[in-house]
DNA sequence: TGAACATATGTATATCTGTTCATGTGTTCA
DNA sequence: TGAACACATGAACAGATATACATATGTTCA
């Protein structure tokens, strides 16, 4: 009998705390929230727009600029710059020909820094 | 001759602002600083580590609980809680044939609250 | 000591993702 | 208006990765 409820799960060992398992499935934030955050963090999990995210960190800087730091093609810093802001990590501008990009906002690089400050406690 | 001093990077447009490259440049972290601070956030970006974590903020957990209020098997949890813990975002202890997880250090929650606070503003 | 159980890990595979190449879009200026 | 340039984007390919399956390790207990 307690085999077949195990079944029901994908798990195959045996509940070892049942009572804390059901309070933190309850308490667990909706699965859809983590979903987004873990999208969110994939963004940042890529050395091409950390580095692009750094470089913005010091200074706004055109697609080219950009291009010309990494020393990497336009485009795949284009291809880059669109994931970034759709995660509303950066915004542009317009001016005449030339698109400038900058941190969307300064929290942006206080995530990094956490990151940073975490890595530097190793 | 400006041809041939673009051919030495990958981008394929013209410098628009030398100056504010260099200084960008130089003032970037170092690259490999970068590549880790990405494989740190790359830890982060997948919705099972996150669950994982997520469950572990509410209270120490075996493997084997973990894997049922994920409802997935052990086998996968157990893989992903390694990556957890090479990133220093868990620890365990072993109490008889039971293992037990948590996290690492407080501030793991508080990178993650970062990044809901984030995804809370749009 | 050996069966039972919790956890770890090697391997294979299906899926995802970053880059490149080719091309499209939008702006400037002669 | 049409050439030139900055940038965006679609498609394809190569490399990365999460999961499942099988099996190994380590601990308890009879």
């Amino acid at each position: 009998m307690n085999l077949e409820v195990q079944n029901e799960y994908k798990c195959d060992c045996a509940i070892i705390h049942e009572d804390v398992v059901e309070k933190v499935k309850a308490d667990q934030h909706p699965e859809e929230h983590l979903i987004d955050l873990a999208d969110f963090f994939k963004v940042l999990g890529d050395s091409t727009r950390i580095r692009i995210l750094s470089a913005l960190a010091h200074s706004e800087l055109c697609v080219c600029d950009i291009a010309h730091v990494l020393n990497m093609t336009q485009s795949s810093i284009s291809h880059q710059l669109r994931i970034l802001k759709q995660a509303r990590l950066v915004r542009n501008r317009r001016d005449g020909k030339v698109i400038y990009y900058r941190l969307d906002d300064e929290h942006v690089a206080a995530i990094m820094n956490a990151g940073l400050v975490h890595l530097s406690h190793e």
